[in-house]
DNA sequence: AGGCTGTTTCC
DNA sequence: GAAACAGCC
């Protein structure tokens, strides 16, 4: 029988390693509560894993099989438990961060010395990391050059389904780790996976992993949810993505950003699906705007795909600037500044709805996540880094690559052939793309009975006329015009220029 | 995946 | 006087 290790891939549909090992023999999914990645997770990821997971085992138990769940270190929990099971080989697909590889080569060297094989798969993306480069065989450090030769090129078509017959039974699962029979999952209150066993189907709480329940709404996990969500999107919304999605009132997104990040749906198969949208619009009478819309979405997967090979090529992005700066960045880093943009509280209508989403929703528009993360790092001159931070704290959809990309991009210490031009205006963002200020009045209680053009003139307001609109909500804590001539200051003292020029 | 400023154009 | 445009950062 073959153990296969699922990581960032909580499905049994197109899933290349999975599909690999049940192909040759009877196959036994296992998930590890590795400590080292506890480490960087939070209550809203936690919550959204266990979901996620949940579903997994389920889809297990529908094939008369079970997940089997362990904790502890991979490259001590997987050896003794392929060992356990007998196994002929431990499988799973590559995952190209940083601290991924690290961990996945401690796994590689500990099952060698154990003798027992091993083989990692090409699942995560439809084009692997290093796959596409430049003529001279350089890693792409520019979008748009990258999806040209991304789109151009053949991708894969989903693997196949595993079934009942591919899986070895719970029972035979049970029997080999040794658990008791009939170990219930749901009312389990007694501390969930103990450190020193193996528990099949058995999912601990948050507590039990040292998190606390997420305050924030995380959305639904798994496979269905995710197929469901996919084709409602291709179905209709996604002919106006091109022309809506900016706009965070619209609701014009797909919002697939979770279950690709836990792979809940397999990027074989979603792309496969916006490749069959694509034929019926063109076979329909569908306006050519329609088609285009469609490869507006595809985009975004070729986004997802240029960041993960951005991290694999330079994994020290993680936390240095990918672009150096002569002199570095001298950041203001004001913590109270930082604090009142992280509460939602800048006085900035578009910024603040930004951040209480993040809050309640454990999600952001992907337009308000670029305005608030230009507002971060040049109207309050913070390092992009309390940014990423805090996402990565409050973000169910937290992926390292994107996230760093996005921050890095905004901070024009990333990926840009143009990095000086991206400071955004906040009230000019705000009207342009919530220009009735729906998402503002949703996420901002405090302004819901005012006027739009109020809204967006909230920074020329006087204190009287402010107290007068929304008693509650803040002034700006800092005046715009100001800060982009700082930080354009800033910026030319990192480069080693006079800032007096 | 922009914005600012000065200038021209259009009501 | 607003809107469109060009040039520039």
């Amino acid at each position: 029988m073959e153990l296969f290790w699922h990581r960032r891939d909580l499905r049994i549909a197109d899933n290349v390693g999975l599909a690999a090992a049940a192909d040759r023999g009877k196959a036994a999914g296992v998930f590890v509560f590795d400590p080292d990645v506890l480490d960087h997770a939070s209550d809203v990821r936690v919550r959204r894993l266990l979901d996620g997971l949940a579903v997994l085992r389920d889809a297990y138990r529908d094939r008369e099989s079970d997940l089997l769940v362990a904790r502890g270190d991979p490259e001590s929990v997987l050896p003794s438990l392929a060992d356990g099971l007998d196994a002929d080989r431990v499988v799973w697909n590559r995952d190209y961060t940083g601290l991924a590889r690290e961990r996945d080569a401690a796994v590689r060297r500990a099952l060698d010395s154990a003798g027992i094989a091993r083989e990692a798969h090409h699942d995560a993306v439809l084009h692997e990391p290093g796959s596409i480069r430049t003529n001279a065989g350089d890693p792409y450090s520019v979008y748009t050059y990258y999806w040209r030769k991304w789109t151009d090129r053949e991708t894969d078509p989903p693997a196949a389904t595993p079934d009942s017959a591919d899986f070895l039974d719970a029972e035979a699962l049970r029997a080999a780790v040794g658990a008791e029979d009939g170990a219930s999952t749901d009312a389990r209150t007694d501390g969930g996976v103990a450190a020193d066993r193996v528990a099949v189907g058995d999912l601990p709480a948050p507590g039990d992993l040292g998190f606390s329940e997420a305050d924030a709404e995380v959305g639904l996990a798994g496979t269905e949810a995710a197929r469901d969500r996919l084709d409602a999107f291709l179905s209709e919304a996604v002919f106006a993505y091109g022309k809506d999605r900016d706009y965070p009132s619209r609701e014009a997104t797909s919002r697939m950003s979770a279950f690709l990040k836990y792979g809940e749906i397999g990027v074989r198969e979603a792309y496969e699906a916006t490749e069959r949208a694509m034929e019926t619009a063109e076979s329909s009478d569908r306006p050519e705007e329609h088609v285009e819309s469609i490869e507006e979405f595809q985009q975004q997967l070729a986004w997802r795909e240029f960041y993960a090979q951005v991290l694999y090529h330079n994994p020290e992005v993680v936390t240095a600037n990918y672009k150096t700066y002569e002199e570095g960045i001298e950041w203001r880093d004001d913590s109270e500044e930082i604090a009142a943009w992280k509460r939602g509280e800048t006085g900035y209508p578009i910024v603040d709805a930004g951040m209480r989403q993040l809050r309640e929703e454990a999600f952001m528009h992907n337009r308000v996540r670029m305005i608030v993360a230009s507002f971060l790092t040049k109207d309050l001159l913070a390092d992009w880094r309390h940014g990423y931070e805090h996402f990565r704290e409050r973000l169910a959809d937290h992926d390292t690559a994107n996230d760093n990309g996005g921050w890095q991009w905004a901070a024009s210490t990333g990926t840009d052939a143009q990095p000086y031009f991206r400071i955004f205006n906040p009230m000019t963002q705000g009207e342009r793309y919530d220009p009735e200020a729906a998402y503002i009045k949703e996420y901002v209680p405090e302004m819901r009975g005012l006027d739009a053009d109020l809204i967006h003139e909230w920074h020329e307001l006087s204190t009287t006329q402010r107290a007068n609109a929304a008693p509650e909500y803040p002034a700006p804590i800092v005046d715009h015009s100001e800060r982009r001539e700082e930080a354009l200051e800033m910026y030319k003292r990192a480069r080693g220029e006079d800032p007096e020029e």
